[in-house]
Formats: structure tokens, C-alpha cells, sequence
DNA sequence: ATGCTCTGCTAAATCAGTTTAGCGACCACT
DNA sequence: AGTGGTCGCTAAACTGATTTAGCAGAGCAT
């Protein structure tokens, strides 16, 4: 790779000058007081001699080296982890930075080599990602740098990017009360893990808590609420069954996540139920499926694009140190509808 | 980052021994004739300081980076991307080695840019991955090193890392004749766009090749195929309502991917038939629908994760110049039944 | 005593940049 | 004539590793 690249000598040597005078030309120097001519000279040689800095030789003396890690739990389990990459790498191009991306698979031998792996290529700075958002300890030794949690906070007052799962929750509640939706809301996906350990999830809290807050305010109570040890359609199919064997039917329900309204949805069809004529549907994350299924889910966005970016943001342009909380938009779709009665 | 970390100097002094002494010792280098006294007081030093290489300053006299260049077109729209990243990452590591990921978003002027910066931090290879398995013409400029070329192929004569869609379409067609399926196979997901141009996609003409070349064996022919503008489910419920319209209702249906039959799913729940003891269904791609849905979609998997590493493994120890097929592994589930009649 | 080989080690060059310190020429001022 | 300042530029040091060339001393044979 690299073969016969010019160098900073040769070009110099082609304007007829010296190494310091090319260097100092090509990175744009203030306070130099080399000639315009020698401007031109430097530029031209470097132009036609296709010259590209050697990086490496370049950080070996200024300890920079345009170069972010991405470190992140796990990276391909996820569907949205490549939007979190896509908006960190969009953000990184626009500076002039590239990507080093390490995975830990939650082991903490690979966590140890992926650190030191960054760490030893002098990496510029660490944004350490989570794939579910949650609180976690970042590991000593990245913290002699800049670093960034992304989906994640630490008890370290580190910068940190994380969805506005509160806003979400305040807004898939105010959609339903708007369409008319009062006394026959339900929920399904209540978990006490995920809502009590910080650790392994900060967005069940968040979520729970906006749509309470919002139902509070319009003194609404939840007609039913339903419990599922994961958040994975199977358990949605088996809440909905659930709900659809109580006397009291509900007009909407609120889905903690796409998936569960996926297995929601399996169970009304099989039911004979539409929606949303007969029941209105809303949930959260904006999976692709939530797009696919018939009819549209409503549901409120994941930012991770977003969010990625602003990481990378964070990093290298600096920025606040509480926690950086991205809106998570609402989607409406076809899935609404106020209630039949 | 990295603040004072213990250099190469710093281990032989400690050591009382040279630089030289120390770098031999510490890169095991074989016929030299350092004592095997100070081999210990090298390591013993290395270790009490914890030292580290600089990676930068080993590169710049060795050419060596240890860093494998990933770039790609899309990244992040298709969820399949995460897989494909993380078999190449697992297989890095096992050879210390990272990833530097870039994306070019199809765009010559990213692609341009994602070059540059892979080149200039001087890569020991380049992983040119699609997201599509297609044929596409690689940047003259990364020529200068080892390339791969990942779910795709290329008229240079790279090595290259696709997918066996032809073995994929026999083993779907031979699984649906193993049931006794013969006269009612229909097929959805034609597309001459897909079949016919190279650079827009492989699959579908390999994955066509294999069906037909089974069902020929097996002298069946196709009961109906289907052509669809693109592989979304909302052409998969057209196609599959424009099936269910005819005279004669299929026993199995094939689709070109899973989203299709995602899609062909929708119309059959609608049309009060179930999968699979009206209609047995068959796919491509084990997208993580296909396991979400109700009866479990059957359908061959991308090995995307082996792709990933296997190209890794073609990059760091060599390997055949032709196309390396990947198998793909049928998934027997529940969307599968003998014929009614 | 001389020359030779072998052992165990080191000085210095090298990679390709950035940065510090300073040089010679010219001009102005006293 | 001497001094000081500015201008336009360069030599050399420096970053932290690897690698080449070679040195001092011991052991042995001639």
C-alpha cells in the first residue's frame, strides 16, 4: 500500500526550498513570512508531485492523529448500530477524521485488547457506545483522553449522547389522548429489570415515566398494563392475547417497542381485529418493520443517526458535559385512529 | 490520549541495556545473541513500566500499520451491514489487527475522500465491500496494495468474497420437491433490472439460475412467477394478491427475499389462508423477520459474518484469486408443509 | 605474539514529517 | 560606524520505533 509516495523532501526539493518552508506553506502557517512566490512554488511542486502527507509520520511528532475510536458493545446484534456509525462517520468526514471500530462483545478480555489496540495507534479520542441505552463504568485506561459515551451515561460525569426516551414517552401518550383516546389505553411491555437496573436499561424508565407523567396531567389511568421479560414479539403476541381475553377491550395500546407491537399486531390479526378501527396502535424505536407492516405503525424514532453525530460533535468540538439528550420525532402512521366508540 | 507512556528508551534504560538490545528482545527476533540474562531484564523493565509501542513510530520505519482499511458503499442502510462488520472484526482481531471503516455512500466524491484518508494512514490492505452483492469496477487508486472485494466481484480478477446464491436457490427448490411440491410452485420477486445488469445485483440471477436448474432436473415446471419492481413487502402483497386472484391456487411460493415474503405473509393473513397448510413459503436472506414471523419464515441465510472474516482471512494470509463462494445454510421453520391436496 | 572466529552487545542511520532557533541581507536610525 | 529591527528563509533537533553496521573482549589455533 502507499508504494513511491512523494515526500515532503521531494517537494521541497522540486520548489527549490527547504523542508521547514514546504511544511509551513502547505499547512497554511500564520505568522510565516515566506513569499507569495514561494507560496505558489510549494503548492505547484506539491500539486504535480501528488504529495499526501505520510500520517504517521505526521503524528509521530504532533500526537494527533485524525483518527476517532468507536468502541461499542456490540455492533452487529443491533440493526441500529450501523446508524450510529453512519452518523459518526458523517460527522467525523466533515472534520477531516476517520473511524477505528472495535468490538467488545460485552467479554472483558476483548474489551482490554480493543482498548489498547486504539490506545496504542494514538487515537485522537474514544466514543464509547452502547448498543442499548444504559448506564455502564468506562474502563481507567481511556481516560487520559477525550472521551464520549454514545447510548450510554456514567456515574463520571463523562459527555454523553442519549435519546429523550421521556420526551418519546410524553408524546406516544399525548398522540392517543389527543385522538380521543382516554379510559381504554393499555400497555404492554412493562419489565421491572429494565426498568429498575440502570445498567441494563435506562430507556424503560424514561419511557414509563413520560407517558405517566402525560396521563397524569390529564388525570387518565392505564386500563391495563401488561408485563414481558423481554421485548421481543413473541411477547407482545402473548400480551395482546392477553388483553384480548378481559371483558374490557382497549381502544389503544401503547407498545414499549416495535418488536412487541409486531407480535401485538400477529395477535390482532389472528383475532379478527383491525387496526386501527378497531384498536390504534403506537409504539417506540422506528424499526424498519414498523414501516413494512400493514397497517403503518406509528412509533417514535430512535435518533441513533443523529446521535452519532453529535457524538463525534461533542468530542472534538467540546460541549457540555450533562448528559446531551437527541429528540426522538413521531412518526404518525396508519396505526391511529381515535377510538370506535 | 496516551499521556506519557513508557517509550522504548525508557524499557532500556531501565534495563541497562540499548534501544537495540530492547527492540530485539521485545519483537523475539530470532539469531541474535542477547543473553538470556538480559532478555529477562527486558521483559521484567517492559513490564514494570507497562510499556507499549507507539504504533506510529513502528510504522513509519516498518510500512506496517496493522490496520486493515473497511470501505464501503452503504454501511448503514441495510441491517445486514453489522454482520458483515463484525466476522471481518472478529477475524482482525484474531490477527491483531483493526479496522478503520469508511463509507463511500455511493458517491464519488466520499469515495474519493475515503480513499485518501485510508492511504494516507497507510493501510495494509483494503476490504471494498458491497452491500448488494454486485460487480463493480474499484478505484484505480487503492490498486497499490491487497484489495478484497466483499459481496462483490470484480472483471480485474480480484480475489473476491460473494455468496453461493445459485447453491441457495437448489437448496430451496430441492426442499419444496423433497415435500412433494411439483405443479403449484409459483415464484415472486422476478426483476430483469436485478437478473440482467451485474453491477446492480448478482443474486438474483444466481439465486433464479439454481431454482430453475433444480426444477428442470426434477422436470417441474413453475406454476406462476411473479415480477416485481423492487423486493419490498409491499410488493410481495401485490404479488401474492395477483396470485391468490388466479384460477389455480399455488401449494408453495417461492420469494426472491424475505421482505417479499414478509410482504406475501400480509395478503395471505388477509385472504384467510395460513402458512404453511394452505401455502408452504420459501426465502432468501434470513433477514431477523423471517424467525419474528408467525408460522417462522424457512429461507437460506446470507452468511454475512462469514463473509466478513473470510475476507479478512483471503487479505492477511493469502488465498485463491477466484470468487470464494460462501454457503448458504438452508433454515428449516414452520412456514414449510407437504402440499394439501 | 598474531590472527581468527565467535559472542554479546551498541552507535548511528533511518522512516517522514513538525518545530525551534537562528542566519544573512537589507534598511533605518542615531 | 554601529546598532537594531524586519524580512525571507534554512539547519538541525525532535518524535519513537527498527535496522544496519560494527566494536570490544574472550577463546582458540598457529
Amino acid at each position: 500500500m502507499g508504494r513511491n509516495r512523494a515526500t515532503l523532501a521531494d517537494v521541497a526539493r522540486r520548489a527549490g526550498l527547504s523542508k521547514t518552508a514546504a511544511s509551513m506553506v502547505l499547512n497554511g502557517r500564520e505568522g510565516t513570512r515566506l513569499s507569495a512566490e514561494a507560496h505558489q512554488r510549494v503548492f505547484a511542486a506539491a500539486e504535480e508531485l501528488g504529495y499526501r502527507p505520510n500520517l504517521a509520520a505526521r503524528s509521530l511528532r504532533t500526537r494527533k492523529t485524525a483518527t476517532i475510536a468507536f468502541v461499542s458493545d456490540i455492533v452487529a446484534t443491533t440493526r441500529f448500530a450501523g446508524d450510529l456509525i453512519r452518523g459518526a462517520l458523517d460527522a467525523a468526514r466533515e472534520r477531516d477524521h476517520v473511524l477505528l471500530i472495535t468490538e467488545t462483545q460485552g467479554d472483558a478480555t476483548f474489551e482490554q485488547y480493543a482498548i489498547e489496540a486504539v490506545l496504542d495507534r494514538q487515537v485522537d479520542g474514544v466514543i464509547y457506545a452502547a448498543m442499548a441505552t444504559r448506564r455502564l463504568t468506562v474502563p481507567a485506561a481511556i481516560l487520559g483522553g477525550p472521551v464520549v459515551l454514545l447510548n450510554a451515561t456514567s456515574p463520571d460525569g463523562l459527555p454523553s449522547v442519549v435519546p429523550d426516551d421521556e420526551g418519546a414517552g410524553r408524546s406516544v401518550a399525548s398522540a392517543l389522548l389527543e385522538l380521543g383516546h382516554r379510559d381504554a389505553i393499555a400497555l404492554i411491555g412493562r419489565n421491572r429489570l429494565k426498568e429498575d437496573d440502570p445498567e441494563v436499561s435506562l430507556a424503560a424508565r424514561a419511557r414509563l415515566h413520560g407517558i405517566q407523567q402525560t396521563l397524569d396531567e390529564a388525570k387518565v389511568r392505564l386500563l391495563a398494563e401488561c408485563f414481558c421479560t423481554e421485548w421481543l414479539p413473541e411477547h407482545g403476541y402473548a400480551a395482546m392475547r392477553s388483553l384480548l381475553s378481559k371483558p374490557k377491550r382497549p381502544s389503544a395500546i401503547i407498545c414499549m417497542n416495535d418488536r412487541l407491537a409486531f407480535g401485538a399486531y400477529q395477535a390482532l390479526g389472528e383475532a379478527g381485529l383491525t387496526v386501527p378501527e378497531d384498536i390504534s396502535v403506537i409504539s417506540f424505536d422506528d424499526d424498519p418493520i414498523a414501516a413494512w407492516l400493514r397497517p403503518s405503525l406509528a412509533t417514535t424514532a430512535l435518533p441513533h443517526e443523529q446521535m452519532g453525530r453529535r457524538a463525534v460533535e461533542l468530542l472534538l468540538d467540546g460541549g457540555a458535559a450533562e448528559p446531551s439528550l437527541v429528540p426522538m420525532p413521531l412518526r404518525r402512521r396508519r396505526s391511529l385512529a381515535p377510538p370506535a366508540g
